[in-house]
RNA sequence: GGAGGGAUGCCCGAGUGGCUAAAGGGGACGGGCUGUAAACCCGUUGGCGUACGCCUACGUUGGUUCGAAUCCAACUCCCUCCA
């Protein structure tokens, strides 16, 4: 939030101003978001939000949640959010970066996978003031003569100013003739949905520009952007991504996701606090700074963030819940109220404690439960084991594997079958 | 059209005939400590067997050799450069 604090805000807009651009990395053109928002407001007319995502992986994660709960801020304040399925571009598959190709989805996985979008994309948005339009509507239609006009209003020298471009331009590395189209398609949209304004993360900025271009060049006003910072993911050092596993996704459960967000490193609490949560800036600095002078522990301030994000996709009751199970089974190291249970085939005289392990799914192979134990890794009805050929009699045990997972093992006698 | 480089375990990456289940790093997992599934420190990290051991693995297929990830041939895929 640099240069937007060299804008002259007038005092009719001064509160929505500070909300709306609060957590956002850049605002362009400063003065035209402000002029927009001025004029919204004495006409009375919705500014539309512009937001496009790929329906390639159905669950959404915390990372996507800053740019929505961005435009969860601008539907409070009365504005239209305009959320485009890129269903369109998920059918070809982005090969952006390097991860693995990614596999063309068939309509039908788009499909379903859009919906499931869609039904958690509400739970952040308000639907009364959403439209949800699909990029295949005006892209299907299009003629090959339309795309090479569209191409024809941008230049390679251009596009290679894209950050990544240019990066792999110099290292020789592949660019894919069809990734240049990604940008053109994504200003494209925002010409056919007559966006006021699209957010997106930083790493979208060029993306978003090229939309002002191509809006510009057809005669249109050109949108504002916003972007924001990426959330950084569990690991604290890449953003988030499923591909990565550093993520928390708002539909897993309670306990998963209380203990995922206890797992955030300390210098992540600011982020999480203003862009998972919406809290204005200074009011994170405040409780940051009761962590520094020692009247809020950071421990605490992390339980705390932990908790409202249960409560945000779950319920206090549930936020409730799981800060009672994390504070029994990790802070007492004491069992969980709810175990799992599982039953496994033994002999007459039992069954290797190794085995058990390997068969209830508690160690991935016999060698990886021998390790555990050996490792001390290991306990049984609340000891710890130390020999790696105990072999478990027939009966129920509280088997404990690491600091957090557990299992009620049934051995019984006899082998069935 | 021509020339060159490459494909290694979850990922990156070393290794150019036996000492290589394969260096190193990352990740993951376990332990210690703690404020937590933070940070930090230590350890483990193909499968099967209690174990000497056996099996599987270095793009694919075949070959040379007592012995190959390492040599040869063909093939597949990828990348770069010149035109």
């Amino acid at each position: 939030m640099n240069e937007t604090a060299t804008v002259d805000i007038p005092e009719e807009i001064r509160a929505e101003w500070e909300k709306l651009t609060a957590g956002c990395v850049e605002v362009l053109p400063a003065e035209e978001l402000r002029d927009r928002l001025v004029r919204a407001k004495r006409e009375r007319r919705p500014l539309r939000v512009k937001l496009g995502a790929d329906p390639s992986a159905p669950d959404l994660h915390l990372g996507h949640t800053v740019a929505l709960n961005k435009l969860r801020q601008f539907q409070e304040l009365g504005h239209t959010v305009v959320f485009i399925v890129g269903d369109f571009t998920a059918r070809i598959g982005d090969p952006t970066g390097r991860s693995e190709t990614r596999k063309p989805l068939t309509a039908e996985q788009i499909q379903a996978n859009a919906e499931t979008y869609l039904a958690q994309l509400f739970k952040i948005l308000d639907p009364e003031r959403t439209e949800v339009v699909r990029n295949s509507e005006w892209l299907d239609p299009m003629r090959f003569a339309d795309v090479v006009r569209l191409t024809s209003q941008y230049t390679v020298a251009r596009m290679l100013e894209r950050d990544d471009f240019e990066k792999r331009y110099r290292e020789n590395r592949p660019i894919h003739i069809h990734e240049f189209l990604y940008p053109l398609v994504q200003g494209y949209d925002s010409i056919a949905v007559r966006a006021d304004i699209e957010i997106g993360g930083t790493d979208q900025k060029f993306n978003l520009l090229v939309g002002r271009e191509l809006m510009r060049e057809a005669g249109m006003a050109p949108q504002c952007i916003m972007t924001l910072p990426l959330l950084v993911g569990l690991d604290g050092v890449d953003k988030m991504s499923k591909s990565l596993g550093n993520y928390i996704g708002i539909t897993e459960p309670p306990q998963e996701i209380y203990g995922k967000a206890m797992s955030v490193p300390d210098e992540m609490m600011r982020d999480y606090l203003v862009l998972t949560l919406s809290y204005a800036p200074a009011a994170a600095d405040e409780l940051l700074g009761q962590t520094r002078d020692g009247r809020l522990h950071p421990r605490d301030l992390k339980a705390r963030i932990a908790g409202e994000l249960v409560a945000r996709y779950h319920g206090a009751g549930a936020a409730r819940e799981a800060a009672a199970h994390f504070d029994r089974v990790f802070r007492q190291r004491d069992t969980p109220e709810e175990i799992e249970e599982a039953s496994v085939a033994g002999e007459a005289e039992g069954l290797a404690l190794v085995r058990a392990l390997a068969q209830t799914g508690l160690a991935a192979s016999n060698g990886e439960a021998r390790r555990l134990i050996t490792q001390g890794g290991v306990s049984v009805d609340g000891e710890r084991v130390a020999d790696a050929n105990l072999v478990l009699r027939p009966g129920a045990y509280l088997v404990k594997v690491g600091k957090r997972r557990f299992k009620k093992v049934v051995v019984t006698a006899g082998a069935e079958r």
